[in-house]
DNA sequence: ATACGTGCAAAATGTTTGCGGCTCA
DNA sequence: TGAGCCGCAAACATTTTGCACGTAT
């Protein structure tokens, strides 16, 4: 086996640390986990790995609105969330709704588009920052 | 009367550029539109104005994923609508449901969030460039 | 030896800030 | 004269690209 750096080893890593987090990620702070891990990874490595799965689908790509793209890893079965973002505390929880998804695929479908991938975002006040 | 210019003349430019369009913008282009008008504006100054009327909720903030943030006008009675893109040929078109605001509300209430916006943006191929 | 993933550093892009100048009150 | 808007240019943050190096084939 590899003692060393295998050749994809950047890209298991990210996707390793990516399905360890519960949430989405930015690119900064899987740099930061990797790093402090011990693994002396590039930033430019993490976009590379991060940009190719993506568009090998295993990840998505997820904009928050803050000017800083996250990811987060694809459930193979299709299945997805969405998020609500607190304006005050800044935490991001998720959701996810079967009816909300029927409406946007009737909307799509309404005006003829092959929809791809849909991205919803909620942004308020939570329910203990409104304490 | 001000035969030159008065207090406010970029923030007045931009919303009237703002309503002049039909949809979202860029900062950028609108500054090559006002520039492009003969005006002699900053592009720091669009930046201003655009996050002063933000502020005031005269215009809304609209991030369709590009790294790029749009703005658009405001609506007086709190309408708006959200954006299906094209990934395609890059086209954005409109829409509006009353039916997904409601499931929105619903998603937002059940988590005890006050939502204080919420954006939706729907990708894929538009009829034509599915042809 | 060749192919290619990788780290580092520089470039590119979009946005924000500092500053001196000018307009208006 | 004082307050605040304005354009210019520099600063910033995030993401992308160029290039040399090293490992695996």
């Amino acid at each position: 086996m590899e003692a060393t750096a295998p050749r994809w080893a950047d890209h298991v890593a990210v996707i390793a640390h990516l399905e360890a987090q519960d949430c989405c990620v930015s690119a900064q702070e899987l740099f930061d986990s990797l790093r402090g891990g011990g693994r002396k990874v590039g930033i430019a490595s993490i976009y590379r790995a991060l940009d190719q799965l993506a568009e090998l689908g295993l990840v998505h790509r997820v904009d928050l609105g803050d000017s800083v793209t996250r990811f987060e890893p694809a459930l193979p079965d299709g299945e997805h969330h969405h998020h609500l973002v607190c304006d005050d505390c800044g935490r991001v929880e998720m959701f996810d709704d079967p009816n909300l998804e029927h409406t946007l695929a009737r909307v799509a479908d309404t005006r003829g588009y092959d929809l791809a991938q849909h991205d919803v975002v909620l942004r308020g006040s939570c329910a203990d920052c409104r304490a």
